[in-house]
DNA sequence: GACCAATCTTGGTCAGGCCAAGAGTACATC
DNA sequence: GATGTACTCTTGGCCTGACCAAGATTGGTC
């Protein structure tokens, strides 16, 4: 894990300290959300629910960035644990109406606050401001 | 591809936000070394020699952060293109000593300004102070 | 009714990052 | 100088996230 000094030409490529940072913060959050019983994907659809309301999986998955058949995947393990229900919606019986349960809005809090410390944990190098900063940077880029 | 609005809840999450920008610069990056017939860990490993000179594998490895297993196949690679010669040390018969050819050099460069010119268009929406911070901050956070 | 479009489901592929066992070599210690 | 430990390379694998495609169902249009 630990690595000697990298190259300068590699050091000095964003691309490539994107690229790091993503991979050790992707790994962090995947071990506290596996520890939590969770998943990072569930965090996501839930928040997605919560403000923007019950929608079809296809939307959810839009907003968030998921795929159809690993929103399907996610939906079912939410939908196992009674964080969200999913039916038929009567309007167009193509779609599944994915609304919030009760019990998911709790979990989408509990997921917020672990994820929220976790990013602490990632950014622990950066003052309060610098956080901003990157967050503002990077926002931009994604545009 | 492109994406709705996502929940406000996700957007202010910094890790969700380096893994977007770091997909994006990732697939970027991807499209353009196959399009080279090349790698990013060629660049990489490239570097390493360039930088350090003849190393073994676990060196060059640690170095980069590339696991021993993948150093394998992306030597093949580049021995198979004369990019890199591949001996046994006389010193150390345990290990294979990777020295970088004429060719190699030629290649680096050529790889480098490449992989410079698409950090660009990652970052194509940010000032060049701007390009800096976001450097000096992922470095920071990299520690 | 015939056709096209949208949605969900299912069953894949692919690459990156990682792990583990085996075989060969070096070295230290006894 | 024999033995045990540590190091290196090779090989073959696993897991996850991200993606793609085809089929079945329903909605809407002409």
């Amino acid at each position: 894990m630990e690595m000697d000094e990298a190259p300068a030409r590699l050091r000095c490529k964003p691309s490539w300290l994107l690229n790091k940072v993503s991979a050790r913060a992707h790994r962090l959050i995947k071990e506290t959300m596996a520890a939590a019983g969770g998943h990072a994907y569930h965090f996501a659809i839930l928040a997605a629910l919560d403000e923007f309301g019950p929608d079809s999986q296809v939307q959810i998955g839009q907003r968030c960035g998921i795929d159809q058949s690993d929103m399907h995947a996610m939906l079912n393990e939410l939908a196992g644990q009674g964080h969200v229900e999913r039916t038929s919606d009567p309007a167009d019986r193509r779609r599944n109406l994915i609304t919030l349960t009760a019990s998911g809005r709790r979990r989408l809090e509990e997921l917020d606050t672990t994820l929220t410390g976790v990013q602490h944990d990632i950014l622990d190098a950066l003052s309060a401001t610098e956080r901003d900063t990157l967050t503002a940077l990077l926002t931009r880029i994604l545009g």
